[in-house]
DNA sequence: TATGAATGAGTTTTCATTCAT
DNA sequence: AATGAATGAAAACTCATTCAT
């Protein structure tokens, strides 16, 4: 279906792909004009329908799309080489700060795609890309380093409370940092504390 | 302005105001229809706007409708006599779960208008509504008992700790439950598993 | 029919002719919103209707009520004792100017409904109230002075020409001072050229 | 904006224009239904607002694409070849009537939109189209041969009288010729009895 | 006499989608 | 492949009028 617009000029594809990513990032799917995409992507109307028969086939295309561009860098190998649970999370925090930063509106598309309510969409993006995402996330916690846990601690729990505690401390940095999006900042000063938390939990969980 | 309305048959006022509740938070501010609403209110079109002038109107008045019904449950002094942290967070986590399956519309209502998106509202939403929301989370950890901290242990740290943990611990449950909504279970069950949490959390913080 | 109406406190009658008089005033017949009527004359929705069936009426009423109010003092015996044409149509172009600062509204009501456009009002006023008017107006050339003349004018048309001219020069003024309305002025200044034209053609019509 | 209506068939361009001039003629601004603009012009809804984003848009390109029509056919140097200003007068007068005849549906028009209280309209129509009217008719007083006035006359007073005369008599025959729009009058007959006001003024202002 | 809740057809405008060219 | 004219259902909101109290 979509191979038609695969074929085209690389930049035209980018010219709508970009105006469509903004809209449905901006207001969500429903909200979402496909007047808009069509005029700032420079592109007619009925071009926008040839290739993708209708609104929620050109959203899911996109959900599909850029999950790729956005797993590619996130899910790096580099990650995945360093065994200690602690500095993992603490790597996969910041590389994914790193990314909002770099692509915010993939993000925002992301986020309003999680919180999508409209009802034709909904269970289309349940059911299967967000499924990517799921098994994605649980690689996360691979083979990780288990010799370091003190006896007798429940591991997955441990794991558990690392990783919530990580991710709510990087929520609280991020909502804070939300204004400076554009700063030069690599996050070192604003992920500072980060290593208290985790000196905290290293003290109750590791050997 | 919106005393006419106030002084309707509570059973009229009631069919609109859950009418309404369940529009909102099916398809947030933008997709929700007032066509819809007076539909499935049984009323005609004109009344809806003679009560409250427009859309906005009704959901700024929804929002500060239920977040009393809401807040009056929710915030019972009981919990604030249970000075020890993990002991009040459990609790508060529970009765949070036990609005939930009272009241799911109107959580999903407010999930709905947390993250609302309609320019018109948003401004509305965070300058007033949420203030008092925000105000009464901070009760949460207002007058801790403080003794049972290990000394040198920095304490509003652990705290953000304990309570990262069991709201993710929460989630999780919650989100599993979410089919079962309509079951009797008193969540005794569910929860079970928070003590081990907590026990974790305590050696690693209490004296 | 409005009998009912006409047994009301005076003081109550007048807060609705005033209301109902402003709204068209401004507003024209169908723009004009029972609605703004009875909230600025402090009185419920119903009582209009009783008093007055429907909108229709009650602007026709308006319209009868005020051609009174303004006939009466219009049409004072003092210009017709005057005989001389120019003196009668000056001291009458004066006399219409300081009734539009008295009572401007007035005016801008039969202003409104010379222009209305509304096919319900339309055919209803030409035939019954301008009718009116008309004959009134035509009392206007009576009992003129026609001695004066010149022999051999066609005096009707000295006198069309008379009373076009203090016509036009009285438009001329009255929509240069429309902003000073409220001022002080009796308009001796305003209307000093007058008599440059009366002069005129009193030169070309008169012995 | 507007160009993608000019590229459409002349026809249907005709159909929807005239259909749109009639309805605002008739009822004004406010009262004119785009409902029944679309349905006199045979097309639909959705159409009507493709070309013209909005009602407005529509009547004041109505307003400008009319006026040009008009002015053509007014402004006609013939007119302004005559320098005598009775006959240059009385030629444009007859030149009114004859438009008037020949687009009563556009004058009809103008004379709505020139008492248009619609406040949306009125601010956008009064600085930009009637200044060009206002321009025009200013034309009409240009280049007077003045020489063959009388000595010691107020020449300006005296132009004044003499429009205020043809003006005041025009009207007075139109209004008289109103029903009779469709007949194949010239209009000679009509304004044969102008040529008496004429000589009246003749003899008092001409030499 | 007086109220104001209630109606529903009406308004302008938006929008995804189709289709002849 | 590409255009953009064309559709019509749906949106929020208004308003004169009615009627039970």
């Amino acid at each position: 279906m979509t191979s038609k617009f695969l074929n085209l000029h690389k930049e035209k594809q980018q010219r709508i792909l970009n105006a469509a990513l903004n809209e449905f990032a901006n207001k969500g799917f429903d909200r979402a004009s496909t007047n808009e995409i069509v005029k700032s992507a420079g592109i007619s109307k009925g071009l926008l329908f040839h290739y993708f028969n209708n609104k929620k086939e050109l959203y899911l295309f996109l959900h599909e799309y850029f999950i790729e561009i956005l797993m590619k860098e996130f899910f790096t190998s580099e990650h995945f080489a360093e065994r200690d649970v602690f500095e993992r999370l603490k790597k996969i925090m910041i590389s994914k700060s790193h990314l909002m930063k770099k692509y915010p509106e993939i993000f925002d598309f992301y986020m309003s795609a999680y919180i999508e309510t409209s009802s034709e969409i909904k269970n289309e993006l349940t059911s299967s890309h967000f499924d990517l995402m799921a098994r994605s996330y649980s690689r996360i916690f691979e083979n990780i380093d288990t010799s370091k846990f003190k006896e007798g601690i429940d591991m997955n729990k441990a794991i558990d409370i690392i990783s919530w505690t990580l991710e709510g401390y990087g929520n609280q940095v991020m909502s804070g940092v939300k204004g400076l999006r554009n700063s030069e900042a690599d996050f070192t000063r604003e992920f500072a504390e980060a290593d208290v938390y985790i000196d905290m939990l290293k003290r109750a969980f590791y050997k």
